[in-house]
RNA sequence: GGGCCCAUAGCUCAGUGGCAGAGCGGGAGACUUUUAAUCUCUGCGUCGCAGGUUCGAUCCCUGCUGGGCCCA
């Protein structure tokens, strides 16, 4: 590892702390049970400097070097833990540190961890302080981190300078970011606020939290290429699932009548501002639900959510891509057909068949040909709400009634066997969620992946999962189900407009 | 997959066909209530990679790599 001149300075320092008899990384604190978190610290202090005549308040912080400022025989040093920040106040003298402390102490550098005790006190300048008469390093950084500078305006909005900010060096160095900008941690903790609130509710329903494989012999529930990998003593190829849905009907099926998971699927497919090659999703099962109460269940479910992970001064509201949406209010339940005679002025159930609808498509320059040519009929439908629909859908919207050749896991309607009882949740213009009727006639599903299989354009047409259909020959109960994107959700919880900015560490290129 | 844009110091960025720049950060010094502390002095680099044009390329051209945005 090449060092570069700052790093080879700290390197130094390690030297020359060690040299004066003081570990830079030792295995533990020392002051752990004086411990006080510094958001609390601070109120601490503001609270005590309303009653000058008590005894002084004593308090020991632990964390990360933020800030620091030296001038001769006195310091301040701001320091940075889970709950914010405190600043240190050292100065050579009989009430803080000896001359010798107070120099180890002025050598630190940004992103070094300590501990330090003290008082609390306000300086002259009233921020909230300690004043501390001991301390001692807990971790000594080597490489620099991008601390940004803050500069306090007049008008009190806060101006942040030299910000670590390119978001390649970002997402591949998540442990900087998150560690100079304090606003990407809060998105995480919003991102388990949601999946805590989520599983809250469904426990809360009578639902059973399961697992089910990750490594499957046979794909399927969604139209995606899998991963392959391969088990070497079995000598068997294994998917990495696209979802769960067929492993938790097959629960159902078993009698456990509400389940749901919350896991990872992984779709080999292209990597963009929308798509991680593995994403975080929900997905429930209800014997004995149906599309119209999965609607109401998922409209509580989110709202629950929102109650539980938005700060409360959001009042039930949160900004996604330009757009305010509000959580508390009401879902718009929208027939399909409705919103796309509405958004296009085609009813497509006067063009029942591919051949006819993409024609009219074309005509009235809906659709371009090649967006049509050898598609089924719900594809083009599909087509028409990416292109004339999914945008206008701001406020949450459930549309409903979908086509049934785009829908191999939905029972079809009872009075239309071209459309199936399916909705899709829409919020901010954007896609979050989707739900059945689940179909459980043995042989129509055997009949739908039939289908889909003649159907598929090349690669995507699944294998037929036989063992699936031997758990719904054996009888399957009605019930309502639904897959929810989490990342996606969280995205629209947070305003951020990719998928990026909510995972943690999000697939890259390898460097190099 | 297609189009456009970006890549220069640890960070944020400027710049020019002819010695490579600023602020912050770093180093040395001063400073016992600062908060982008201040003041004095002082470094810093494979200008993404590989070719080409040129007397000379960080700059112009081509390709590649990585990233961003838009479209499919």
């Amino acid at each position: 590892m090449e060092l570069n001149e700052v790093e080879r300075e700290r390197v130094r320092k390690l030297a020359t702390l060690r040299a004066a008899g003081i570990d830079p990384y030792p295995p533990r604190t020392e002051f752990a049970a004086e411990r006080r978190m510094a958001a609390d610290a601070a109120q601490a202090a503001l609270a005590h400097a309303q009653t000058p005549e008590a005894p002084p308040t004593t308090a020991a912080i632990m964390g990360r070097i933020v800030g620091k400022r030296v001038m001769g025989k006195a310091a301040f040093v701001h320091v940075e833990d889970g709950s914010g920040r405190i600043q240190l106040f050292a100065r050579v003298g009989e009430d803080s540190l000896t001359k010798d402390s107070f120099d180890i102490l002025k050598d630190l550098d940004l992103g070094d961890f300590v501990e330090a005790r003290g008082e609390l006190m306000l300086t002259k300048t009233g921020e909230p302080s300690l004043k501390i008469n001991d301390w001692r390093l807990l971790s000594k950084a080597i490489s620099q981190l991008p601390f940004a500078k803050e500069e306090k305006q007049p008008d009190g909005s806060v101006v942040r300078y030299s910000a670590m900010s390119d978001p390649e060096t970002r997402y591949r160095q998540r442990y900087a970011d998150l560690a100079v900008n304090p606003e990407v941690r809060e998105i995480f903790r919003t991102r388990a606020r949601i999946i805590k609130a989520m599983r809250e509710f469904l426990d809360d329903h009578d639902f059973l939290e399961v697992e089910t494989p990750i490594l499957q012999p046979v794909y399927g529930g969604a139209a995606a290429r899998p991963f392959v990998t391969h088990h070497n003593q079995l000598d068997q190829d294994l998917y990495l699932r696209i979802a769960f849905e067929l492993y938790l009907k097959r629960v159902v099926a078993g009698g456990i009548e509400r389940v749901y998971e919350i896991g990872r699927d992984f779709r080999n497919e292209g990597v963009s501002f929308k798509h991680n090659p593995e994403f975080t999703m929900l997905e429930f099962y209800a014997a004995y639900m149906d599309m119209y109460s999965v609607m109401d269940l998922i409209e509580a479910m989110i709202q629950h959510i929102a109650r539980r992970a938005l700060p409360p001064e959001a009042n039930g509201a949160s900004v996604f891509r330009g757009h305010t949406i509000h959580w508390l209010r009401p879902f718009r339940r929208w027939k399909l057909r409705d919103a796309i005679l509405e958004k296009t002025g085609v009813d497509y159930a006067l063009f029942p068949d591919a051949a006819s609808l993409g024609a009219e498509a074309v005509a009235r320059r809906l659709l371009p040909t090649d967006a049509v040519k050898d598609k089924p009929w719900g594809k083009i439908i599909d087509s028409l709400i990416g292109d004339y629909v999914e945008k206008d859908l701001v406020d949450p919207t459930f549309l409903y009634e979908y086509p049934r050749d785009i829908s191999p896991f939905a029972k079809s309607r009872p009075d239309d066997p071209n459309t199936v009882e399916r909705f899709e949740g829409f919020i901010g213009g954007a896609e979050l969620c989707n739900a059945f009727s689940e179909l459980n006639d043995p042989l129509d599903q055997e009949q739908r992946f039939l289908d889909e299989s003649a159907n598929a354009d090349g690669d995507e047409a699944n294998p037929i999962d036989e063992d699936f259909l031997r758990a719904m020959r054996l009888g399957m109960p009605p019930m309502g189900g639904l897959g929810m994107g989490i990342d996606r959700l969280t995205m629209m919880f947070t305003g951020k407009d990719t998928i990026r900015e909510v995972i943690l560490f999000p697939h890259l290129r390898r460097e190099e």
